[in-house]
DNA sequence: GTCTATATCGGGATAGAC
DNA sequence: GTCTATCCCGATATAGAC
């Protein structure tokens, strides 16, 4: 592996872990048992590396958000959510001080908002095709309220859960997430498909 | 006012415009036309000042939330939020680098935690009279998921409208949170309730 | 590419006069 | 209570040798 990769792994460890702010060049470097001469070689300065975080970041929950043209199954929609899920958690030093970091580098306050318009796309897509399916019965106004939820509780979820679990040392629980998104659906449900979604909930929780 | 309130006071609104991590003590000073001296006399250190900012946030909010007990009509359950709404973001400075806060802070997280848990009792209660009434139908799991998002958007629903609007100039819309946060009562709502509460709605929001 | 040494800067905080 | 002057320190970033 490369100096510069694992100078941008070992950043992002550390950002996750402690916040971004808290997180020092000399710490990254102490961590990587190089000089901070050396990763100020690879990069410019500490905005660079999270201008380069950010921007894999946004690959990645891209590619996923671009997919979801016909999520039709409950089965499918959880699998979906987690991954989202998942991705956010590799990234959630940018979610945990989201304000802050969008004032401080502002170059991509305008990318974190596109994102927020695609999982905006993403919800309104799923839902539309329970709608389609004739499994999911809601008017306009409640559609839209239901998909602004959706999208605050996916990206809000984990910093919520670390702010009353992981700062004392428990696990992250990601399903739980997932479960949060899709109950705020459940009561639109046809009976059918609400006992579906509790079995799949069931079945990923316990 | 003394100049210690007057301290407070202009912290408060840089720590909310600009993000606490991003004022320094001396920016208080000047904004006050004090010196950063005088500051220093009234306040041993700036987390003194975060500190005292904190209490007073919280005796406001244990104010409200201690308060319901039974808050039986929609009307009285909008106007509460609103309330909540309203000193959340009088204080919104907490809530929007709340992670990084908590962390370098360690003294006020098990009081933020009380105060979710407060909300999440508030939640509760606001349900549960509900349910008493008649008017709200919903088996133990899907109340306690649905007070959970509550709680979620309570917390964050501001950090999510600046995110999206306040970072560039446009106006806070409480209203609309209050909205959210209803909104997903609404489908476990009787027919005639859930009129009602979209009539309300209209009336605030438009 | 990597190191050591160092410059620079800004923010938090103190000393001591008034 | 308030001011000016200053200290201290930690974080970013650079210079120059190897």
């Amino acid at each position: 592996m490369k100096t510069r990769d694992r100078i941008l792994h070992t950043s992002l460890q550390l950002f996750n872990e402690h916040g971004e702010p808290n997180v020092t060049t000399l710490q990254i470097a102490d961590e990587l048992d190089i000089s901070p001469g050396n990763l100020y070689y690879h990069f410019k300065n500490k905005s660079e590396i999270i201008d380069e975080l950010f921007t894999s970041f946004e690959s990645h929950i891209n590619n996923l958000l671009d997919v979801p043209e016909d999520i039709a199954g409950i089965e499918d929609q959880w699998l979906f959510l987690h991954l989202v899920f998942e991705t956010i958690a590799q990234y959630r030093f940018i979610y945990q001080d989201l304000v802050n970091i969008l004032s401080r580098y502002d170059k991509i306050q305008p990318r974190f908002k596109r994102i927020l318009n695609r999982k905006l796309s993403a919800s309104r897509n799923m839902c539309q095709s329970l709608v389609r399916q004739g499994i999911l019965l809601a008017n306009e106004d409640d559609l839209e309220a239901l998909c602004q939820n959706m999208v605050l509780t996916i990206t809000y979820w984990i910093s919520f859960d670390k702010v009353r679990n992981v700062l004392n040392g428990q696990e992250m629980d990601i399903s739980r997430g997932v479960y949060q998104v899709l109950a705020q659906i459940a009561p639109f449900l046809r009976e059918e498909e609400r006992r579906q979604l509790q079995m799949v909930s069931q079945a990923y929780i316990g």
